[in-house]
DNA sequence: GTCTATACAGTGATAGAC
DNA sequence: GTCTATCACTGTATAGAC
């Protein structure tokens, strides 16, 4: 089991280049560096179980590193809401990464893996609102200011690999980042 | 040569749907009511060059409904940009289209297409940095807030898609909006 | 558990009948 | 120009030797 969840990492990276329809079986096998009979002994289910596997493995991630983090913001305190800007910078490399919910959520894989991708979000935006609450934000404004924020994210991403330039990504989060810490209306 | 620009968007609606990867040929014909050999006469350089074919018509339509009428703003006119959010909240059906420059970006097609690419963000970014620079932005403010905004159509599409959720599109829009046409500090 | 061998459906692409 | 037939190949997945 443990062996299993050595792999998903690997797998991740896979299909964060080539894409869940672009990701081979063959193409796995070279990322991971097992054979196909291998692969399929860890993930019975094929490229779904694996791709199953790696989005359980970023949410665990993002979990731990992210959102409990933003849930734990204690009153008055805005440094939650910079750290997760850092945390996000440094996970996605200035853009360089890509968010496979993300990509995900642009094709046909959300159907397959709707839920997941829907609670990824979900949760992101959840915990990032409630830091704004505590940062003395109102309900709704702190809901809106989440999805506009999580959304700066996911547009940066895009944008900085589109034009193939780090720097707009930076500029975006930077934005973003000062944006939400900026003294309430 | 206008019987094959008469596919050319079916063909788009199911590389938007399907992906680049993910659409096969059979999908194609699917999309077209063509044979291969058909298919195949018109764009001989298969998948690829419909997909190029795709990204052309695109940008000829952006370019036409998007670009220039934000390059045509006149100074002191504010409406072009709302006019352009207008647009891509039409063009993009709230969230429920995807963007195919922005898909394609985040996956390996964005290697096969990337001046195609890179020169739509560039363009749009450069046409709405001019509209604001017209309404009385200085010039690097209007490039930065240019950025700022393309992303965020980008990551509303993302996130509206991820959480199946179209008002999140108009929300995030809304913000965006609202932000390019409040009074200049 | 790991690999090799294999099954067989589906892929992109071409040729040729009409 | 359009289709059908067919090509060689790669896809996912399984079976079985070690």
């Amino acid at each position: 089991m443990t062996q299993r969840a050595a792999h998903v990492p690997a797998l991740a990276e896979a299909f964060r280049e080539h894409g869940f329809a672009g990701a081979s079986v063959a193409t796995l096998c070279a990322a991971t560096g097992l054979g196909k009979g291998s692969l399929y002994n860890f993930f019975p289910g094929g490229k779904e179980e694996m791709a199953a596997a790696v989005l359980a493995d970023l949410d665990a991630w993002f979990t731990a590193c992210v959102f409990e983090p933003l849930r734990a913001a204690r009153a008055g305190d805005p440094a939650a809401v910079g750290a997760m800007f850092d945390a996000v910078t440094a996970y996605f490399r200035s853009g360089r990464r890509v968010c496979l919910q993300g990509a995900f959520a642009l094709g046909r894989e959300r159907d397959l893996f709707a839920a997941t991708i829907d609670g990824y979000f979900e949760r992101w935006i959840a915990s990032l609102a409630a830091a704004l609450r505590a940062a003395g934000h109102g309900e709704q404004a702190a809901r809106l200011a989440a999805v506009e924020a999580v959304a700066a994210v996911q547009g940066a991403i895009v944008l900085s690999r589109a034009l193939a330039d780090p720097e707009v990504f930076l500029q975006v989060i930077e934005r973003s980042r000062a944006r939400l810490s900026a003294p309430l209306a």
